[in-house]
DNA sequence: CAAATTTCAGTTCCACTGAGATGG
DNA sequence: CCCATCTCAGTGAAACTGAAATTT
């Protein structure tokens, strides 16, 4: 019972922002888990569904994720034929990474989870708090990379 | 240019969260490691500091760290001289963790800088809008563990 | 007996670093 | 020569699991 976490770090907004985002990421991993993703997949895929083939390095800056990162989890995708790899003729020091029909139609059902994910995670709030959270944490973000 | 990131992620929830968060945890670590500190130790700090002596169990309950990482990182605030470990009188299984007047004045030091990196990392908004912000984040925080 | 505490050993995910090889 | 790309190997924090030993 006196149990309770220190009222000098419950107030702290980083502390609060790393407890939800722990929060969200336990739902998630939970959810991509059961259809045998991880995050770094649904990413990667996020990013050649939406802005099609594209070089590790440049797969890299739009998802954030580090270039050896990339490199495995690629590796783990194309073991299931989700992406293909293939030399760029235009540059031989690239590999243009495609997104394969099976790996689509497995986006779309990564996708669909995502989305529920964000309900269950946003349950409390009303559409237009929802709004509001989105819109100052964009703010943050755009802040911290600009 | 082409490298920005799909916006099927960019406007989800649980992404933007992530993505603050990891900002606010760069900040953090890097603050604190100039210190000479990392996460769980200020954590561990806290919650001695705040709510006085507890056995270790205990601590791990207060603060939301796994009890194994409890043990390694009273470790080395032990061998600092930041903590002190005594068996407890009353119940020969549990080991009673002090803070030192050591431990008191370097954790004052931690949480000003913590204190300062709040502010780095709301620094795009008003202070309206990080109440609101705290709010919102508090309400979902509250729902995911009751 | 069951339950709690401390501890050790090991795992997973995420973010990152260093270095080598190839090519522009 | 310098820079970008791909890859491998490895580090480190954080969260967690399983199991053993001790004591209540």
């Amino acid at each position: 019972m006196t149990d309770s976490t220190p009222a000098l770090l419950a107030t702290k907004p980083t502390w609060l922002i790393s407890q939800v985002s722990a929060q969200a990421h336990r739902l998630l991993t939970q959810a991509l888990a059961a259809a045998g993703a991880r995050g770094y997949h649904y990413r990667l895929l996020a990013a050649l569904a939406e802005a099609g083939p594209a070089s590790q390095a440049r797969l890299g800056r739009r998802t954030g994720i580090d270039r050896s990162d990339v490199v495995a989890s690629l590796n783990e995708l194309a073991d299931r034929s989700l992406v293909s790899r293939s030399p760029d003729p235009d540059d031989a020091r690239r590999n243009v990474i495609t997104i394969t029909p099976a790996g689509r139609a497995y986006f779309r059902r990564l996708d669909q989870i995502l989305t529920n994910v964000q309900d269950e995670l946003l349950t409390p709030l009303t559409s237009a708090e929802r709004d509001t959270l989105v819109a100052l944490l964009t703010r943050l973000l755009k802040h911290h990379d600009g």
